[in-house]
DNA sequence: TCATTTATTGTCACTTTGACAATAATAATG
DNA sequence: CATTATTATTGTCAAAGTGACAATAAATGA
């Protein structure tokens, strides 16, 4: 037996069942306490009309994080220099049967765009791509049929972000570098469709908080204090109230 | 425009990059107090001589988890009718060089065997692959280099494994059926690295199992109720003790 | 019968939680 | 300018949960 390296030389690939490998993104932000999902209206078929995730296929000499990053940039047009953003794997859909066309296996992933919780940023597509619209991801997800598999990724995502916000500060990925416990409050409540009580929340936050010293005026009420990440893990975790149960949990 | 119909009939697939796509296993046992993981010696480059996960290519006609189930039962020769066991997946990894001689995206996952505790399922290989072994986890990561990016998965597998026991009963997964609140512990002490005190241990789980009514005689000591899981979400979570802390939760 | 081992229940101080009251700090309004 | 409405933040209190560890119960082997 030679060497790795003589190995690899010789190494002739044999023919394995291969598929197109692509990456799907489910892309959220947060504004006017609504927890919205940019989703583009396809106009061709299969799935003509229905909303769909962005996506594309992963390149040749990229993997799959590559990717997603590539097209949140390409499909959204957003300027990811300048805009806080956070891209994580979710899961892998691979049902042979989950494209008509062809077998297509899907990375999906999630990502999370900062916003003031007012404004969602602008989704201009560079020029080719239909464009991706914002879009309201309780209603979505209880009126309309998505494309392909992407009602089960979506839904996965919410309960993946929904989940993770129980024992991380992952909602701080939708809010400013700084930010007010009010808009972090307000990430709760929309992700969770609940209302959290805001002097628990305060009390259960702040140990994970870095006080910048500074404080923010709002429109009505007290100047809110505004704090940046510290910590990322909340422990013990936060509870979801029984409003916003995680699903399948359901009492016996 | 036509039909989705039409449009399907007249579909021409074009050229997309394509890539092999695999499953990995990180199958897991306890057995002796110690988490196991089932892997292979390889015999040939790339990496020879180094551990390596389980696994295979994904058929043209079944997706990933498809692929894990039947991987696990060639693999390790299992009788899987007859022998407890839960496979998901844990994630995909994409790297373009993972694997030196083509590009394999491999979708791993995370398989749990049930044991008493004290005796590892037998891994008979049906004839062909070279057979899988048990090796203790803690002391195979600490000590060994394993083949490709098998380190990472195993790794992952270990911090999903750790991190999903603490708020759901997957430690059941690693048990009989019916078990003792001891079996149950252990499989705890042998994840988390950690000794949980028995009586709180009891205390905690009590209210999320179910009570058979029977009784275990152990070999010391007096007999053990036997239960079997009853609820899945352990709520508040139980806390990981310092000792076997979250990976990169420093404290500041 | 006794010593040993393990299961299970109990205690107790301390922490965390949920509900909600009280106290600031502003801006808009009369 | 005082008042009102609104939001932030702190405080209160009973109930629940936790960690450490003691006490009791139920076996086995000497």
């Amino acid at each position: 037996m030679g060497t790795e390296e003589q190995f690899l030389q010789d190494y002739q690939p044999r023919e394995y069942p291969s598929v197109a490998l692509a990456v799907d993104l489910v892309v959220f932000a947060v504004a006017g306490g609504v927890l919205q999902a940019a989703l583009i209206r396809r106009g061709g078929h299969p799935f003509q009309g229905a909303l769909a995730l962005p996506g594309g296929f992963v390149r040749a000499d990229e993997d799959a994080l590559h990717a997603a990053w590539r097209e949140l940039a390409e499909e959204t047009g957003l300027d990811l220099g300048a805009h806080r953003a956070h891209v994580e794997q979710l899961a892998t859909y691979s049902d042979p049967k989950r494209d008509p066309r062809m077998r297509v296996v899907s990375v999906a992933h999630l990502a999370l765009l900062a916003t003031d919780g007012k404004t969602l940023p602008d989704l201009n597509p560079g020029s080719d791509a239909a464009s991706a619209q914002w879009q309201p991801v309780h209603t979505v997800l209880a009126n309309e049929k998505l494309a392909f598999d992407h009602q089960d990724i979506l839904t996965d995502a919410l309960d993946r972000l929904a989940g993770k916000m129980e024992y991380t500060l992952t909602a701080a990925r939708l809010v400013p570098e700084e930010f007010t416990l009010s808009q972090l409050r307000h990430v709760y409540d929309a992700v969770w469709g609940a209302t959290m009580d805001p002097g628990n929340f305060t009390r259960k936050m702040t140990p994970v908080l870095a006080d910048t010293g500074r404080k923010e005026p709002r429109a009505k009420g007290a100047p809110a204090t505004v704090f940046s990440v510290d910590k990322d893990f909340i422990s013990p975790p936060l509870t979801r109230p029984a409003a916003a149960q995680r699903p399948g949990a359901a009492d016996s």
